[in-house]
DNA sequence: CTAGGTGCCATTTAGACAGCATGTC
DNA sequence: CTAAATGGCACCTAG
């Protein structure tokens, strides 16, 4: 269908046909064609890269243009959030007002309710919808990416939550992968349906046994024995390979490895780029592995990577300096980044509880990374057989139907959640009620039967009740209670909100970090690390050491807890350690972790910190032990000393920088304020711009001469030896 | 004596959402 | 509890 016969706002066309598009995608065609532009539900099951997004922006333009309101995307993750709100930019020549917002990334300040997309994670929805913004009764339109993730173990029942709750309230769009049982989901949302396999760019896949490749189609290519050949060969043809494995180290070891026998394959201006790139890296261990791999023009890419360097990665991968990306999953779900072949090394991961299949879905998100449109006719996507049976592969990978999807909504710890939520934040009043929306559920479509549900419902009600969340009263009528509704609003597990409750008389008593962080992360919302097997006297040692700083007993090591309180110290002492001042690189190395690990875990306890200071004040605290907890929140924040907390309120004033200016005199924000500028800009880290904005920040004029100053300083720098290393 | 190979054994194992109020080195 | 891959280490061998 060209896009002319589209009937939609003639200004939508004007745009998709100065993007270059002319002609859509027959899926596309159809699912334009099967009502959802008249405002019928729709789920739209076809593969990633096959044009949804663009199903999706003319779904939403053409409503909201047409009948105002609000629409409303919701992505897994918050990276996609970002990308998609770039894209959907677009979008405001139109006079749409395009927002993101995430938990760490508000596009803008301004309140959401002027805007007519709102892109969000699904979380980050679920939480606006609690906390009751009048917008949301504007919001016309829901499109969910990524419905399939209704099936992801633990995050599945929130996204199957805000679609029961708008169901019925606005039109929902749901974009999915192929999935087993799309009929199933489209029944439940009353929508049509639209499955399709059809790829704008055409698939080829295959089995790799022995340095033999046989294709779906029959044919046979041979290569040397080792895998690693593919890539290789990829790379030869000028083009590019995606290698996903399953756990960090083997991301880490391909890549070296396949990046000393490609570095010959390089072109010297290539070379010189990526020397560039690797010169602008942060230095640490994990980087530092980066770095040699990126030199012969490889990546890996996994989590314990900070977010800088995975973007910087994605984006030097999609300019096609780097030529192979060897990753963990992370990149299957993450933001586009095609490549012309792509090699699943594995296709078990360890889960918990032994070696497990991955499920056919995920494989099939990974394969469907092969081929990038502008560049390749066909993409090539390959699993390479070590210790399985090549003929399995086939059969369960690549011929094989992916799985179906389950409702996850039983899951206890996101039920809990999600039960306290209705009473607190949705007005449900009483048992009835509850098993009236639970009726309109996924999981009551899909089971038909909810009796079991009901029993997990009235099991959870009992534990809110007992512990002070909520309170029925004599008419059985429930009546939520503040420590219920903050908890609710917080956002965090009632068993998380339950375990500070119960421990702040003893913490009242005894207020220190180390008890503190070990409370968190005893928390089931905190990720904690994992004691090692060679670490574990030291942690033991460490836990006695500190007995009584700490609010719980130190479990036996027969106790099923023993293993996880390990962990749970720890994750408390990597926090102790942030806060007073050890270097990021000694962190790393001590605890044998990434920075991506890092950033995780403070990000965790710095929202946990906050919720427990937020619970705190609805029990009668006290004055002093509240501003102890709220010192140590900024502490942790900013991971500094308590003497540095003055200085890091500044602008662009870090850990570091405020050490530096402490050690050399600058103890306040007085000091500064007196300061020459001259004997600020000794200090270490700090340069005009950094005392620029000091200045700015006080409203105060830079003393005259300031600037010639600092350029006569630089100037006579110049052609020393510090400025040559620069 | 040493560089490199072999075999055995212990150890480890993917990812990432949420509050709130503003800006790291 | 499950099991595959990896890295460290002791030991061995060829030169």
């Amino acid at each position: 269908m060209r896009v002319d016969e589209l009937p939609v706002d003639e200004r939508i066309k004007r745009i998709i046909r100065e993007r270059g598009i002319e002609e859509l995608y027959p899926p596309q065609a159809e699912a334009l064609m099967s009502g959802v532009l008249e405002g019928k539900n729709l789920v739209l099951a076809i593969p990633t890269a096959s044009g949804k997004t663009l199903v999706s922006e003319i779904v939403m333009v053409n409503k909201l243009l047409r009948e105002g309101g609000k629409a409303v995307y919701l992505v897994p993750l918050k990276a996609l959030a970002e990308e998609k709100y770039r894209e959907f930019k677009e979008w405001e020549v139109l006079g749409l007002r395009v927002a993101a917002t995430t938990g760490d990334y508000d596009s803008t300040d301004e309140w959401l309710g002027r805007y007519d997309v709102i892109i969000a994670t699904a979380e980050k929805f679920d939480s606006l919808l609690r906390h009751g913004s009048n917008w949301i009764e504007d919001v016309k339109l829901v499109v969910a990416d990524e419905v399939h993730l209704i099936g992801s173990y633990d995050r599945g029942a929130t996204l199957e939550m805000i679609l029961s709750h708008m169901l019925g309230k606005a039109q929902i769009l749901a974009l999915s992968a192929t999935v087993g049982n799309a009929e199933e989901l489209a029944e439940w949302l009353d929508a049509a349906l639209v499955m399709s396999d059809w790829r704008p760019v055409q698939l080829r896949k295959g089995v790799f046994h022995i340095g033999q490749l046989f294709w779906e189609d029959g044919g046979i290519d041979r290569y040397p024995e080792n895998w690693e050949s593919l890539a290789i060969d990829a790379v030869k043809k000028g083009k590019q390979a995606l290698v996903f494995v399953n756990t960090r180290r083997s991301a880490e070891k391909e890549a070296l490895s396949l990046s000393s026998k490609i570095a010959r394959l390089l072109t010297k201006p290539e070379t010189r780029q990526l020397d560039e790139l690797v010169s602008s890296i942060e230095d640490n261990p994990t980087t530092e592995k980066l770095k040699r791999a990126l030199r012969g023009g490889v990546a890996f890419h996994h989590a314990g990577l900070s977010r800088a360097e995975r973007t910087m990665i994605e984006d030097a991968f999609r300019s096609k300096l780097i030529k192979v990306i060897v990753a963990t999953p992370t990149l299957a779900a993450g933001v586009n980044t095609p490549a012309f072949r792509v090699i699943i090394r594995d296709t078990k991961r360890y889960a918990g509880f032994g070696w497990t299949d991955i499920p056919v879905l995920e494989i099939q998100q990974m394969m469907g990374r092969a081929g990038r449109p502008k560049y390749d006719k066909v993409g090539e996507a390959i699993i390479v057989a070590r210790t399985e049976e090549p003929r399995r592969l086939m059969e369960k990978y690549i011929h094989g139907k992916p799985e179906k999807l389950f409702s996850m909504l039983a899951n206890e710890q996101a039920f809990r959640s999600q039960i306290l939520a209705l009473v607190t934040n949705f007005r449900i009043g009483n048992f009835r009620e509850l098993v009236s929306f639970l009726e309109r559920t996924f999981y009551a479509h899909q089971r038909r039967d909810i009796a079991s549900l009901e029993y997990k419902a009235k099991n959870v009600v009992y534990f809110l009740i007992e512990n002070g969340f909520i309170d029925m009263d004599m008419n059985d009528r429930f009546m939520p209670l503040p420590f219920g509704k903050r908890s609710s609003q917080l956002y965090i597990d009632p068993l998380t909100a339950k375990k500070f409750k119960d421990a702040f008389p003893k913490l009242e008593n005894n207020p220190n970090p180390f008890g503190i962080f070990q409370l968190i992360a005893s928390t089931p919302d905190m990720a904690t690390l994992n004691a090692r097997r060679r670490e574990m006297e030291d942690y033991l040692d460490l836990a006695y050491e500190m007995e009584d700083k700490l609010y719980t007993n130190i479990p036996y090591y027969e106790d099923s807890r023993f293993q996880g309180f390990l962990g749970q110290i720890k994750t408390a002492k990597v926090l102790l350690d942030w806060i007073n001042e050890v270097p990021e690189t000694r962190i790393y190395e001590t605890y044998n972790i990434d920075p991506g690990d890092l950033y995780r875990i403070l990000e965790l306890a710095d929202w946990l910190m906050y919720s427990l200071i937020e619970l705190y004040r609805l029990f009668e605290p006290e004055e002093d032990v509240l501003n102890y907890l709220r010192d140590l929140h900024l502490r942790l924040r900013h991971g500094v000393r308590e003497e540095l907390l003055e200085l890091v309120k500044l602008p662009n004033i870090g850990r570091k920088r405020a050490r530096a200016l402490y050690n050399a005199g600058f103890r306040s924000q007085e000091d500064i304020m007196r300061a020459k500028v001259r004997d600020l800009l000794e200090v270490e880290g700090i340069g005009m711009k950094v005392v620029e904005g000091l200045f700015r920040h006080f409203g105060v004029e830079m003393p005259k001469g300031a600037k010639k100053d600092s350029k006569k300083a630089e100037k006579a720098r110049k052609g020393t030896l510090d400025a040559f290393l620069k």
